[in-house]
DNA sequence: AGAAATGATGGAAGCGCTTACATTTTTGAG
DNA sequence: CTCAAAAATGTAAGCGCTTCCATCATTTCT
């Protein structure tokens, strides 16, 4: 069943259902209200296709996601597929993995599926900051960074400040008397660089070697804190994910020491863990709805700011209280 | 640019680039070679839409997901997604929440998108397992199922033996010797009612309160175990799901107790609990390569069995050692 | 009342690709 | 060489919808 026959069906032409369909251009009551009725009775649904060659668009959103496994993203994915229902688009998910070629891939395919925009989860870069695929791809369609920003045409950001938060996390720590407060990161995503600034200008005077890259895992985690605490011994414990710091938490529990720690994202895990873990909230929910929000304006042509930032705020638990 | 202007450029018909395009059909080597180089010097991308007009497929699987933002439910999505993109299809997400008009809702989305088949994740029922939208999906396009079986035509289904699981769980724990071994559950999509039935048959003459149905989540589980020791003492735990068994555990923990303890899906909290959760393993990986096989061959119109079900296997960890 | 503006509807040309069928070229057996 | 069969290529008719432009029916204004 096609547009044709319901065009006979309702006796008007194909424009005029079409028209039906589309909602907006002008028929009048009685027309519309006929091939409506005509429409519902034969659960008539227009090939999403052929609307797709005419409108050039079939409403489909990328979603370029690092690894939705992570509990973070997966977080933000299903925050986002949520939003972006409600104003009848569909999300095209790609986990591009670490990989530059996975990621440039990746892209390729929702490119190749013509989506309207695409949102990008996690580091969608290459080592290096690589970007020449993303500024491609920014000409061919709007992209939305969460947690990220590049200055190019086309290129919307929204993030939380990490930076900030991160500064925060150090100044509480000193507050509570710590000064050598291990830091552990995992990669070396826009997002996390931004982390790592803050505790660098916020500790200001520190040993580098309590700067740790570990892979973002427990066990790894663990060793690391392990390892580390031998070679320069540290009072406090922060993490670029909440996961990190619980390995390192864990790993100085087992000799004997509770030190103050700060995880970030305040994931799952964080309530989880024993002691619970105080992490940083990154306002995940927010930064999606703002995102989707910002994608609709751009595709309705509306003049949208191009970069937008919002703050973090703790939540107190067991490793670490500000009082 | 179109395949017009490719076909001019190489100076041959559109039917002949098109047949390049697609790859298979009869095109003399030097034809193909001069019209792919063309291509390749354009960077030209033939038209989804009317690719999806002209073949009736865009190469799009839906996936429909009761909740992303799950742990056991990201990492199926993943996985699913990786294998998708080396059958060069792309994978639409749509999380349906618990409500059945979200269910019937994405399934509506999905349908429209013209995907060419759904795999389901989570359950897409409604209460009391009302499924007459997806006997109607099922005609529109093949259905499968992932932990999760309907007999109806279009429906394949790629389960782990969640039963089966669950009646080693409660065997493993009365050869330690528990004889009142709670349960504690979430929902009940058909894979909770499998491992229900599993603990029913296995357990025998058991107390009905031993059963306590409650969200997933780990204050829920920690507050049902708290009311349910006091109302009726047990001496050993199962669960549904990782988290509750480490809700149950926590609770019994602060007790003073320490009950031996198995979880299931053997996600990532288990190992960061502590101590850390023995859990069955699901097998998700090999559920979900199998049921892109099974979808891949359905497509290609291969005659595929109707159902596949693998064997889980326990993980152990401090709750719970089988020795 | 007649002209002009306004509103509703229809006709038909795309959108860019696939493919059945027609046509031309090549191949090789006799 | 000749000619039929096979291979390569071209022609053109869709696929189902959108939309510009034309047409016809109402109003509104003078």
């Amino acid at each position: 069943m096609n547009i044709y026959d319901i065009a006979q069906a309702a006796g008007v032409s194909t424009a005029t259902v079409s028209r039906v369909l589309s909602g907006s251009d002008k028929v009048s009551p009685q027309t519309r209200e006929k091939v409506q009725s005509i429409i519902d009775k034969n659960g008539f649904v227009p090939n999403a296709f052929a609307q797709g060659l005419g409108l050039g668009s079939i409403k489909l959103i990328g979603l370029l996601c690092t690894d939705v496994s992570d509990a973070f993203f997966a977080k933000a994915v299903s925050s986002i597929e949520q939003q972006l229902r409600q104003y009848d688009l569909a999300a095209v998910l790609c986990c591009t993995g670490e990989e530059l070629s996975g990621k440039k891939q990746s892209l390729e395919l929702l490119l190749s599926k013509k989506v309207d925009a695409i949102i990008l989860i996690g580091s969608p870069m290459g080592a290096g900051n690589e970007n020449s695929h993303l500024v491609e791809a920014a000409k061919q369609c709007p992209l939305i960074g969460l947690n990220l920003h590049l200055d190019i045409p086309g290129f919307y950001g929204v993030l939380s400040d990490q930076e900030q938060a991160m500064r925060e996390n150090v100044a509480h720590l000193q507050k509570a008397g710590c000064n050598k407060i291990a830091y552990f990161y995992d990669g070396d995503s826009p997002a996390n660089q931004a982390k790592l600034v803050g505790y660098r200008k916020a500790a200001k005077d520190f040993d580098e070697r309590l700067l740790v890259q570990t892979k973002k895992d427990l066990d790894a985690a663990m060793e690391a804190a392990d390892s580390l605490f031998d070679d320069c011994p540290f009072d406090g414990i922060l993490a670029s994910e909440d996961i990190l710091a619980i390995g390192a938490y864990k790993a100085m529990a087992a000799r004997g020491l509770s030190l103050p720690t700060i995880g970030f994202n305040n994931s799952v895990v964080a309530r989880c863990a024993t002691p619970s873990l105080t992490s940083m909230e990154n306002m995940l929910d927010s930064l999606c709805t703002i995102a989707v929000t910002q994608l609709v304006d751009v595709l309705n042509g509306k003049n949208v700011p191009r970069k937008i930032s919002i703050a973090c705020h703790l939540v107190e638990r067991e490793t670490f209280r500000l009082t």
